[in-house]
DNA sequence: TGCGTCATGTCAGCATCCTGACATAGTGTG
DNA sequence: CACACTATGTCAGGATGCTGACATGACGCA
């Protein structure tokens, strides 16, 4: 036993990563004209939803490390896309906020990343979508949860 | 219009990158003891399989540029696990060959990796996976092909 | 023959992300 | 109260990948 990989067309880990690199090459063609690249959107886009977020949860949230995330909203803030807050009201936890410039720049972007979302399941009717979802969220799932056994 | 992303629960692309960031996570922890990245072993995997490529076909295959691919070589050719031909047999192309030991540590990451793919898709059943596959690649073509229509 | 185009290898610079480490604030436990 | 543990923010260093650029070899076409 202890066989290898095997054929690569007949692996999911394979087809995984190439779908990532596609799609991230492509929001990052569509982000540019922005000046976004694809972390800072990620990070605008979560806040955007949740406004209110940490550093930490932020990172969590777009599966990157507090150390990456730091950098992304040292950037971000200095463009004055949003706001930190000075002292933590709590915790050391310094809650996040978009600024209505940050609004404004992630409106864009949102819908220029729903369009290469859209193109990239157009093929995928509702229900293949929702199959699809549930097989990747079992993936990630199995990968991380249960350690042996 | 022009309407954002929605739901973050709801979205493949997000699904996506969080699947394709705990493969990358679980193969790093799993190739970490032979001292290999997963940028490496990609690089073994694909030659091992397809000996002789040159640089620019293993960047193609593996999802990186030229210039990434470049370091990666020299650093694996560096620790003796492959050999590239000094003069190329024909245009600029220099094939590239594992030697004895790249063979022999390939044989031992390709098991690990296949163990963490078998993981992360234990729970599907072989027509699943397939499905999943087939998904894959349409995402994957949908977005690489057409430039609008 | 000469020229334009393409693919390849390579160098330089920059952005991103990681691991490791440290200090601080809250919480639980004896 | 003292101590351990966890979570967070932050700094430092290194690894990785990208864009841009340049030179070289092969090929097609006039």
């Amino acid at each position: 036993m202890t066989q290898g990989v095997g054929d690569l067309d007949l692996s999911v880990g394979y087809a995984l990563k190439q779908a990532a690199v596609a799609l991230r090459t492509a929001m990052d063609a569509g982000l540019r004209p922005l000046g976004l690249s694809v972390s800072q959107y990620s990070c605008l886009e979560l806040l955007g939803q949740r406004p209110g977020l940490s550093a930490a949860e932020l990172a969590r949230g777009t599966f990157v490390t507090r150390q990456s995330m730091h950098a992304v909203l040292l950037g971000l803030e200095e463009r004055g896309l949003l706001e930190r807050a000075a002292a933590a009201p709590q915790g050391r936890a310094l809650p996040t906020q978009l600024t209505q410039a940050g609004r404004e720049i992630l409106a864009q972007a949102s819908g220029i990343v729903a369009a290469v979302e859209g193109r990239m399941t157009a093929a995928l009717s509702a229900a293949e979508k929702r199959r699809l979802l549930a097989d990747l969220a079992g993936c990630v799932a199995a990968l991380s949860g249960d350690r042996e056994e």
